[in-house]
DNA sequence: TCTAATTTTTAGTTATGTCTAAAAAATATT
DNA sequence: AATATTTTTTAGACATAACTAAAAATTAGA
């Protein structure tokens, strides 16, 4: 079994890693607010337990095996998030520091159990996919609203960078995965964008 | 907030303390499979967070304050035994080891939700009775199988020791809560019981 | 009551996972 | 290409929570 803090190691990296090859040591320790010299210590026990493909002062990435266990652990997390907010009513700004304490509560029946339960979704609450238990994950066809032509419209499937304050607010003006959403203008001054929801 | 160790010795001193004084360090220890020297380090440390009253070579007890806190550790120790039970489709025998991890989880709004979502139950799913929010915990009117007398009848309530096997042995032959339960005679050389159970 | 046995505590060690400060390597600048 | 800057690693320290071994206090027995 991984501790911890092993396992939110994989899952930074397994974030960071999108697109590239190799993770940085100052990329985690900021990802993870913690101290580089921290970082350097993980990243060599990780290399030693073969979770993680570390070569020194040149960044790491994980191996497979990393890999498989970042997937569960992200599993987990987003199985947590749909039943806090499908289940328990919790608003999708709130569960995150909730599930990322359940995510390492450590029994495969409990997950297989949950996943039942919530009907296996495909999606958590955030729109982000939830892993299969055999480590595959659907790729989204997901555009960024700052991607769009003006006039163009599409649906809500998630949130790029969902910061408290930002759930809040959207929360606040009822938006939720699922509703339309028409591109009128981008404002040249501060790149914020002009959009159309709920006919207003 | 108290580390999961530190909930892990103020729960066991709640079970041990039932009916007495003080409990003695090498009950604790025996309780948690640890060594006395690594109780006697945590029950300084726990004094010295007013948690519990300590006397060198006298033994400890919980003060108000540590008593509360553990009360709110069983209360989310049964509350998630009942949704495992109640709601994944656990059986009984099986939810010790995951509420253990569960009842960690630090979230006051998590375990409103949790109760409100399980409808408020009184006991979990060995009988227990669930603390309430404010600490109350009801006294059951319980009477050990032992204390029946030759052909006195009652109904299933609980299971004073509810190890792995035992609640195996029960579910194996469908014996659940609410069942009713007459005693026919205890057998001399083992003490063991013979009852009636489902008209058997 | 005095010694023997038991219980409990203290002292010192270990592993985990963080930190700071300094050294070393890699990268950027002139 | 040589130096300056940044990044990363190493070395050593600290807190937590366990341990072993030895000392001290308590309890039991003769």
């Amino acid at each position: 079994m991984n501790t911890k803090s092993e396992e939110d190691y994989l899952k930074c990296l397994y974030h960071l890693q999108q697109g590239k090859k190799n993770v940085s040591t100052n990329e985690i320790a900021n990802y993870l607010s913690m101290k580089p010299s921290s970082v350097s210590d993980m990243l060599k026990k990780l290399a030693e337990k073969k979770l993680v493909n570390y070569l020194k002062y040149k960044g790491s990435s994980l191996t497979k095996k990393g890999e498989l266990i970042a997937l569960s652990v992200i599993r987990k997390h987003r199985l947590w998030e749909t039943f806090l907010v499908n289940k328990l009513g919790f608003s999708w700004s709130k569960v995150h520091n909730i599930a990322e304490q359940l995510e390492h509560v450590n029994s495969e029946e409990l997950i297989d159990k949950l996943d039942h339960f919530l009907a296996y979704p495909q999606i958590d609450p955030h729109g982000d996919p939830i892993p299969q238990k055999n480590g595959t994950i659907a790729e989204l066809n997901q555009k960024l609203l700052s991607e769009l032509k003006r006039g163009e419209e599409g649906i809500i499937t998630g949130i790029k960078k969902g910061t408290p304050s930002l759930l809040n607010f959207l929360d606040m003006k009822n938006i939720k995965l699922g509703d339309q959403i028409q591109l009128i203008s981008i404002l040249e001054f501060d790149q914020s964008a002009e959009v159309i929801i709920h006919e207003k």
